[in-house]
DNA sequence: AAAAAATTGCTGCACGTGCATCAGATTGGC
DNA sequence: GCCAATCTGATGCACGTGCAGCAATTTTTT
């Protein structure tokens, strides 16, 4: 059973001269105001960095705190305070299943974290319209949010309203979309690793002593593209010098395109032996590619788990998948806006998040 | 900034016939009183599911907590109580590079935790005198734990042992080591697929149009050990025919006898053209794989990321790695074992424990 | 030594929920 | 219509921390 804390009992061993405290109870701040000898209104100008404490007194609060193991009691803080957290996510609009799941994600969250007084709304941006992106940030007051994730192509309007947002006393943290120079604040994996997971991939499962391999992207302006493309070169030059990637097929989202360019390269191209779509929207190559019916030998590696992509890998029309849990970049965004809110720091091992490899062994 | 509660504002406006709640303040048990038209003293005991409440009010009630989104303030219900969570990690000694790491990150969580009154202590146990395990459970009660994350074989005693100790009132969780039949609450892998995902990499992997498997274990005694290689060979012989995986080396630990039979088994084996390393120790059959120095070509899969592991994969003298994420174990297993003794659920996408693929790239 | 400044203490309420006690109110059975 | 049983309410303290207002003490400056 839980401990209940007897409130009697407690009272009788302190008059007994106890502690009337179990090993499992922390100390609080009047225990620590007791062990140094100030009292709890000095204790309470350390903990919250108020002025006007003789360094020395500073000090021996701190020596305390060290020996005694004091942590403060979060919960009864934010309820003094009445605080809650109010965060944004500033997404991306479109269709993409991916960005479905961050959305599926983002909600769940909500319910989850709501016991600790926070909310998360979503707001969703033309990602091709950098000023209107940063027109939108520049109407974010500390009045109505804490803390902003933003999902947005890396341009210097948006880096500077960023940090513009960060002046005003707005957390922004870089979601997914890294925005470098922003500060060490981000959520989202090294696409060049990415990339270089899925060069691993396709070239330790392609059999063939040759061949091209096919690269499908949605567009190429995109940083996040070209880090996965770079660190995909990288490695198959390096490690796998029979294979040669071809030029970056870009589909721009559309359907027809896609189906026109790749059945193109693909008559042209005669020995293909795999491909490799580094977009996080793989439904549309994919389908263009089953479409197609390359021959089965032909690996395929896609990026991000999506219900479609989930089904291709069962079907075997995909052999791998790389990705990043959904679930955990929302969680791990959460808890960092909170963190910085809180001037805290976050758990390095839990927040970083993992480059996921899926067969269809492990989904 | 974070929003503070202005107190007198807020009285201000009560007065005035407004709600004096912020949209995002979520509304109190007070509301939920105001709103259904009880008082305080009621909606308490419907949230605590006293007696003594006609159905009526009770429907009532909860329609209004629907209604109004309540969600009950833990902290401030935990503060009240003075609630805190005493949880044991009940573990195999054994020098185990992997049970090190589970253990570096009960210390790390337990420091997270802290602020939300989780204390976590760990014992070790025997693993391999289920008798003993069993009368250490015995000893267990309430008093001390209000839940115990265990991990050892499954043995009838040991099986019997959680079920009496559930019984007792402190909660049991399987803990890595699956206990079958003790319900549905546990934390960790399926080692089906995690064996089954081994066998996919060495099979695509492997370039060899036919050869042998060398499969490496510490003991087949385990029920870990034997669904690993269940599910490796079902993919073996299922989708890569050509390659035959040699009956399991057990190493029991042992350097020396690592060392033999491994140099044995090669010495008459021509053909071995991937190893499979199925135990959580990989440390021991990889040094040894290493002395024998293998023909480069063959492919070598192993379990469990540790310092040791990640340093092979980087090295190349691995291949790839099938793991689990500890402290994701970890922090698993404390929010598993809190939302047990709250009674309430937990979130299932969050809690589901990846079997994750390492290469050299991602990790 | 007196005045000013810096440091520390006291008191008391607030946050949202749990819980105990006692007092009313409503219902049902006869 | 009366008693008992059942239901509901009122009141108040507790948890640990934040914070405001003011008083008391110590240290520094003039």
């Amino acid at each position: 059973m839980p401990v209940e804390r007897p409130h009697v009992v407690d009272k009788v061993e302190k008059k007994l001269g106890m502690t009337g405290r179990e090993p499992h109870m922390r100390p609080t701040t009047k225990d620590l105001a007791k062990a140094v000898g100030v009292s709890r209104t000095t204790v309470d100008r350390v903990l919250n960095g108020r002025e006007g404490v003789h360094q020395k007194t500073i000090d021996k609060v701190n020596a305390a705190i060290a020996e005694l193991g004091f942590v403060r009691n979060i919960s009864a803080a934010n309820l003094a305070k009445g605080k809650s957290y109010r965060f944004l996510f500033v997404l991306p609009q479109s269709g993409d299943l991916f960005l479905a799941e961050i959305l599926r994600h983002i909600k769940e969250a909500e319910s989850v974290f709501s016991a600790d007084q926070v909310w998360a709304d979503v707001h969703h941006i033309d990602e091709n319209d950098p000023n209107k992106i940063a027109a939108y940030l520049a109407t974010l007051s500390p009045a109505e949010f804490d803390g902003v994730a933003i999902m947005a192509p890396e341009t210097p309007q948006v880096r500077d309203a960023i940090l513009r947002l960060q002046e005003r006393g707005v957390r922004a943290l870089p979601f997914i979309s890294n925005q470098p120079l922003t500060g060490e604040h981000w959520v989202g994996i090294d696409n060049n690793a990415a990339g270089a997971t899925a060069a691993i991939l396709l070239g330790r499962f392609i059999h063939a002593t040759s061949g091209n391999l096919l690269i499908v992207a949605e567009s190429m302006l995109s940083r996040d593209s070209l880090e996965r493309r770079l660190g995909f070169d990288e490695v198959i030059n390096s490690k796998f010098p029979h294979l040669h990637a071809l030029p970056s097929l870009e589909t721009y989202g559309s359907p027809e395109r896609a189906r026109t360019i790749l059945s193109e390269t693909i008559k042209r191209q005669e020995n293909i032996v795999g491909a490799y779509i580094l977009s996080s929207e793989a439904r549309v190559p994919l389908a263009v590619l089953e479409e197609l019916a390359l021959p089965s030998h032909v690996i395929t590696v896609a990026h991000e788990r999506t219900p479609y992509t989930e089904k291709a890998l069962r079907s075997g029309a995909l052999d791998a998948l790389v990705t990043q849990d959904a679930g955990h970049l929302v969680r791990s965004a959460i808890r960092k806006l909170r963190a910085l809110t809180d001037m805290r720091n976050t758990l390095e091992s839990q927040e970083k998040i993992r480059i996921e490899i899926l067969l269809a062994t492990n989904l």
